[in-house]
DNA sequence: TAGTATCCGTTTGGTAGCAAACGAAATCGG
DNA sequence: CCGATTTCGTTTGCTACCAAACGGATACTA
């Protein structure tokens, strides 16, 4: 699943019209859907492999630190949706975070059901330390494409998202 | 995180700048890599909510049967690596699929250790059924792009997975 | 051919992710 | 006010995912 150069794309598109039938493919599409889903699983494992397992941390964890710094304290539905996470993921995330040190946790007066999230002395260093290298490590994954081209990617992708986010 | 027309994107930008202090941020960059993951985390949510849940399927439960569909009867570390999955990852996507009654396995007479995997008759007419109208939702997600945009986004891809690739 | 090393798939232990159920707290209608 | 509804974050039950450990089977080497 690779791409059109690849000959056992080429068996596979074979192998695939056989199976269908007579029954029509949209090779186009599915390429690029395959594509979309096979980058953004070795971009985030690389991520992990890489930079973030020195500072124990997930791609959600790192996210999560990254949105806190940026947007600073945020109550636990904000950060959620910020984070693209459902709430019972966060409360997860946050719960490993709090384990590690990197966040904290406090009540909000006004309502009592709310919880505010931000981070600990230890995450805000953690995190200045950590972005820059991450960003570094993010050059490196799109190194093959020029300036343009980074743009172009971005542009096409932010139109997939849109079609595919709402519902 | 969305794009640069977005406002909230443009405070980002400014408040990450404040936080980085003098550093510069490669920001072409860091926009392709989160729209990669973004469109990867939505369009897998979409194929999981919509087609694949009324079939009692995952993303890479699915992927497997597609693989298996597609190739045919498959060792179980061929399987692994067509599905890109850790070893122990397939082992459980594989019990899945056979308490759903997918998927089969055989032991390898010539090597005890290995094992075959293939489909069940209802795994084939599950992903008979299935593809087509999948390959009509891997449609509706680029709907918005053209046919050689499409190809322009897989090529893009292509040279992402290449560079993430690569340890 | 015996001993060692390597190669299999599985298991284990951990995090991540979702939907749905839940309980506490706030809000709304009368 | 007060009962019903809504809105929070958490919990529960499930699947997925990885790395590392494991144990059986095969291959290698001397």
């Amino acid at each position: 699943m690779q791409n059109r150069a690849d000959p056992r794309l080429l068996d596979a598109e074979r192998l695939i019209q056989e199976r269908l039938g007579g029954r029509r493919l949209d090779f186009d599409s599915m390429l690029a859907v395959s594509n979309i889903y096979r980058a953004a699983t070795a971009v985030r494992r690389r991520a992990e492999k890489g930079v973030l397992s020195e500072f124990g941390l997930s791609w959600g964890g790192f996210t999560t630190l990254w949105v806190l710094w940026v947007w600073g304290e945020m109550q636990s539905a904000d950060l959620a949706d910020e984070c693209d996470l459902a709430k019972g993921t966060l409360t997860g995330v946050v719960k490993t975070l709090e384990k590690r040190g990197f966040v904290k946790r406090a009540p909000v007066a006004a309502d009592r059901r709310r919880v505010n999230v931000s981070l600990t002395d230890a995450g805000l260093a953690t995190i200045e330390q950590l972005f820059p290298r991450f960003n570094l490590y993010e050059g490196e994954m799109v190194g093959n494409l020029s300036a343009s081209e980074k743009q172009e990617l971005a542009e096409l992708l932010r139109r997939v998202i849109v079609t595919a986010g709402s519902q």
